[in-house]
DNA sequence: ACCTGAACACCGTTCAAGT
DNA sequence: ACCTGAACACCGTTCAAGT
């Protein structure tokens, strides 16, 4: 005689991105989620295969969040490209504030296990790098884009850890940076 | 009657560093340690506070290392800024991939318990700071070293990870960085 | 077919008792 | 003064038994 479902992995997906923000990733534990829903432990395997599973299914959520986000911002601005990649690396930087605990497990998981597939962060980046391309010009395009992905992820690790300690902006530290690359990094011969 | 000792902290941190390399974080158990010294696990609370407390030391007996590397490096090679600040970046990638395990703990720590004190780490990245200064003028000396080490430490975390994904050749893409950072953070008006 | 209590292995940590 | 076994709280996970 089945049961009638108590929960859904929407539900538990969902509960598991609130403590994650709220009480940190060590926090992030079976029994804190299947509290939230409303099961006992147990039953959440049922609908994830164990913990790291959970937390990978939390990390593509996120990843699915930042793809829209990506999107929009690269469709809303369909201007000179040396102004769309400050605009795009300015949202990565925001949606990092808003999500930070999520952002983290995007861009700098623990393990592999826990990690958003490879394809997935490729398909959110892609606007990033499209605009990269466009002003490196096709030789460069991929190590230009390197550049740019390691600065911008590095520049908010450090940020979110805390470890700009020499006081000064970080807005302005941020601007600078994104400012000195377009011009680093912009085609030699450009066409317009 | 006093028991005479069976190990040391320094023995105990030795331990933690080589199954952190070896094994990964989460393997580095109070356990594990007190297997590798010969006592068993409530022993170590005699000489570190918790497993926390124990991660730290690894991590600034890591930051020591680095500060060794870095320090020798910049003595070693006292000429022009635009060649001292690239060697700089190579040796911490060298440091990186020598030790990727302590080197993400002292970068990417996991939380604030495990993390070495931030003056020790400003102490380890001082000669790159100093020679970012250099390159780019009073003025813009703290904006350039945001975006040096930003990029930088973006970047190895980023080779760590494995989320180089598209292929090529990751020393090309770190020179082309390195190399297109010192042009865009060159002072304007150079004196020599 | 989903949910649960009970159980297991493992971990960090404390502490009284040994030497 | 250091070391140990025993114990506790907590965690992830499995599984037989319920409905």
């Amino acid at each position: 005689m089945p049961t009638p479902d108590r929960t859904s992995l929407d539900d538990i997906v969902r509960a598991a991105r609130d403590l994650l923000e709220s009480e940190g990733l060590s926090r992030l534990s079976m029994q804190a989620v299947a509290d939230r829903v409303g099961v006992r432990a147990p039953s959440l395997y049922k609908r994830v295969r164990n913990r790291d599973d959970l937390v990978r299914l939390v990390a593509e959520a996120t990843v699915a969040d930042l793809t829209q986000r990506l999107d929009s911002v690269a469709h809303a601005t369909p201007g000179d490209v040396r102004l769309r990649l400050p605009q795009l690396a300015r949202a990565l930087r925001t949606f990092a504030h808003e999500q930070p605990a999520g952002y983290r497990l995007v861009f700098s998981p623990e393990t592999a296990a826990t990690t958003a597939s490879a394809e997935t962060v490729a398909l959110a980046v892609e606007p990033l790098l499209t605009v990269v391309a466009e002003l490196a010009g096709p030789d460069d395009a991929l190590n230009a884009a390197r550049t740019v992905t390691a600065w911008a992820t590095g520049f908010i690790a450090m940020e979110l850890a805390g470890a700009f300690q020499l006081g000064g902006n970080l807005d302005s530290a941020f601007e600078f940076g994104i400012t000195r690359l377009v011009a680093a990094l912009a085609a030699r011969s450009p066409l317009g």
